[in-house]
DNA sequence: GTGGTCTAGACCACT
DNA sequence: GTGGTCTAGACCACA
């Protein structure tokens, strides 16, 4: 499930993030439900406790997980989610490069926005899969 | 021209080889001409050489531009850039992982399709037709 | 009546405290009355009994309540409290410290002032009355 | 100048944060200005890298400084600072919560507000002397 | 040189 | 037990 790659360019911390995101998209991880402790995930993931507590803690930030600190880290119920503006600007600029970046590797408009809505298209799968239409 | 953010997190050698992948792109810099040198270019735009120096051994290793040893740095023809398959998978990476990212958010799928497909078309012209609209 | 938020970043001990010392001073919890057990208000409140304990030990530290061996534990009548300087200025830091962030957050000082009289001007029924207005 | 109690309740990281505001809303680091590298503040106080890479961190978070990755750390312009409503709301918490606190040792409305207003107005100097009126 | 990340420990307060 | 903080090292990419 977990999946790491230490080679890769993404930081571990980043990398931790990502997977325990999808897992609670996926309702894998229930809101409400608890996320393993710090202690637990690292040594299942074979990583540093610190490395693991910075992939929390800024999941916190995010508002995905709430710290219960002596308790444990839970997930943010999905009502709760706040959509943070300045995050969605982030990402709305990082949707941006990266379109500019099919151009610039010589792909005309059309052929790009086709690259584009086929990986939105191949998610789409993925999220009925795994997600709750009526939740 | 040049535009660069000191205070942004993308390192200043990506910005830089950006920049130049869109003058290349825009037929600015045309196929065959010579980029400046890259104390020039350091000069002009200052930045650390070494850093223009990454820039353009990165943007070679792209199949961007080609070096001649003791003559200077030129523009690929158009027609000779091949497609980087690596770096293709790289942007894709990015793609998915951002329109997930607006589906973490708490966007559905349709709402996250139309703020990308907005941003697409936002950015439309600025690659088609090679100039500006109002920049 | 006992409002507790796990997730907040106050200890949850800090939050049976201020429940406590609002009770006491609004009259609910009447001078030489009998605290509830700490067993009673841990399931009560649905939290852990050594929390409440060190709740209960904190606030007669503190001078709010005391403790009879195997009797229980009584509200200090409120002419015998006595003002911790201690504490007092602890509350005082912490009032300095969020004035401070708000001028640092850029509102100049007339502003600031007016942002805490706002506030303090809001809370003024509270716990002058003893009353809630609306909660 | 940099004040640290190693025995305080307060986190080193957060004294260190502290400090550095204090400096900066006193223009002691004036906009734009470099802070120490991290090695060398943590040498100049004795503190480890990573503490003062988490107070520059979490500084950076709030906006008070900005990071060039491989040059430094810098003092965000005045101007650029943007008013964060999210951390408006906790200062705002933070007062009410230390107002209350006042209440609950016993002090009456008026005194609270007469000693919350001391406060702020033994502030004031400590800004006019620092601060400039025409920035 | 800089900041960013990571490891392998440790201690603390809280539950 | 939990999360939070801290130390003392280390390596990396970047400028």
């Amino acid at each position: 499930m977990f999946q790491l790659d230490l080679k890769s360019r993404k930081s571990i911390y980043e990398q931790v993030m990502d997977n325990l995101k999808e897992l609670i998209m996926t309702d894998v991880l229930a809101s409400e439900s608890k996320l393993p402790s710090v202690r637990e995930l690292s040594k299942y993931i074979a990583v540093n406790p610190n490395t693991v507590q910075k992939a929390y803690r800024e999941l916190e930030r995010q508002g995905y997980v709430y710290t219960v600190s002596g308790v444990g880290t839970f997930v943010t119920d999905k009502k709760d989610i706040v959509l943070d503006s300045v995050e969605l600007e982030k990402v709305k600029a990082k949707l941006l490069d990266a379109f500019k970046q099919l151009m610039y590797m010589g792909l005309d408009f059309d052929k790009a926005k086709e690259v584009v809505l086929s990986i939105i298209n191949g998610e789409e799968c993925l999220s009925c899969k795994g997600g709750k239409k009526d939740d």
